[in-house]
DNA sequence: CGTCCGGCTTGACCCGGGTCAAGTCAAGGC
DNA sequence: GCCTTGACTTGACCCGGGTCAAGCCGGACG
């Protein structure tokens, strides 16, 4: 899951190392051990550049040739597709460890936005082109990391074709939860970087819906959500057995 | 997206090559060619098995171990992911040419099943991972094939979370337009080898709404239906334009 | 040639979630 | 403290597509 290499942490320029209880640098060192090492490590450092985005900056257009590949290492960025009248689709979020962009496509096929601020591990695309053929031990990575996510593409059609409202939003919880699980964050509260709108576009439903979901799950003691957008799960099992449909 | 290696065609078994026009064994050949060559095809060749399936027969099943991967040869299978109640999402079919399965996961997250008589090259799963590492080439096939399947789930994604059904059937007569045009067949009448209930197992809809959606497009003379189950494109433009949102 | 059968179509009605329009609430700005 | 602003919630109503129930139709079989 992890592909982070890069420079110093910008917030410890100056110094030579990063101290430890950075969590931000946390993230990094374990992308770095869990990819790669020796001699093939440095080539990676030697392309990685770091880059900042601001809150809906646009990391990458569709139709465009592709520019760049990277690692979230803070923040959060969705990405989307877009029809002609403006219906959007989000066909994903992604957190710090996670991979963005396609390594083997000329051209991308889907927006990327910052939703947060943003620092995000790149490599760009002929650099990777490159990479990819003289390292096999990162092309395996990569290619695991595309059956993951087509996996979890193909769940979402399950959900998009086949749930109910309340169904799709109980999935989306427990898929926030489990991330974050994933990335060691402390899983009590789940932090909410998207909005109302964004999350309505990753379930093919409309922000009132949503709302309403929302008001549904709080209503039944499934879920509990504090002020600033966090949300505290109460009730596991319940949950898990409405987003499966066995309620 | 050809990875086809195999024994001889069950129809010639009792010749030593197949012969030229026999249109089964061009994809065959087309397959062998574009995939790899020398040593690593003769590899490949002792690997591949041959194998036939009766239509509604399971090529795998969901939450076992990943027996096999491979490229179907003749036929067309569905592949689903099923709801505790019985909700049906298909997230692909495959014909001719199309690389099926996940060579990397080692248990599968979705059902597959020959809706015609099926013939497919399988590699033992077992042996292909040990060949991903063993043949850079053939790992750099499997991860392009990956990514385009990336993008054309997200690109239904898009379909299933935000077009109108008028629109999900034209985007999937274009589709099967296109395909049947990239494995070079005539393409004026396209075979529909599935039926009602799987193409709105595909769209997110019900057989109803798929039949009313098909007598529209056939008032609207966008289409035309034979009895066999096949359709003829006659106003692409049209066409297109309803399955972009444009009309 | 009839009749059975399964897949498809069509019609009538219904409902989950979309649409439209207020209302609430918290964070800033002055 | 008051006003503005934007994100969210809530309510009332509507409609696209789901549900239920008949037809329709072509192929298999006696």
């Amino acid at each position: 899951m992890k592909l982070v290499v890069g420079n110093a942490c910008p917030r410890h320029e100056t110094e030579a190392a990063a101290p430890q209880d950075c969590a931000h640098c946390a993230v990094r060192e374990i992308a770095v051990c869990t990819a790669l090492s020796g001699p093939e490590l440095e080539r990676l450092r030697g392309i990685a550049v770091t880059k900042l985005y601001e809150p809906g900056s646009l990391v990458f257009a569709a139709e465009e040739p592709t520019s760049m590949v990277g690692t979230v290492v803070q923040g959060t960025i969705k990405c989307f597709k877009l029809l002609a009248d403006g219906r959007q689709q989000v066909v994903g979020f992604f957190f710090p460890g996670d991979f963005v962009g396609s390594p083997t496509q000329e051209t991308s096929h889907a927006f990327a936005e910052a939703l947060t601020p943003v620092e995000i591990c790149v490599f760009p695309f002929p650099a990777i082109q490159r990479l990819i053929r003289e390292m096999p031990n990162l092309e395996r990575r990569l290619l695991k990391l595309a059956n993951e996510d087509l996996d979890l593409a193909q769940e979402w059609m399950l959900l998009l074709g086949r749930k109910t409202a309340q169904e799709r939003l109980a999935t989306f919880l427990l898929l926030l939860a489990h991330k974050a699980k994933a990335r060691g964050v402390a899983g009590a509260p789940i932090d909410l970087p998207m909005n109302r709108s964004e999350i309505a576009d990753y379930l093919g439903l409309t922000i009132e819906t949503v709302s309403r979901q929302f008001t549904k799950l709080k209503a039944s003691g499934h879920i509990r959500i504090a002020h600033n957008n966090e949300v505290v799960i109460r009730n596991l099992e319940g949950l898990t057995a409405i987003a499966e449909g066995t309620a």
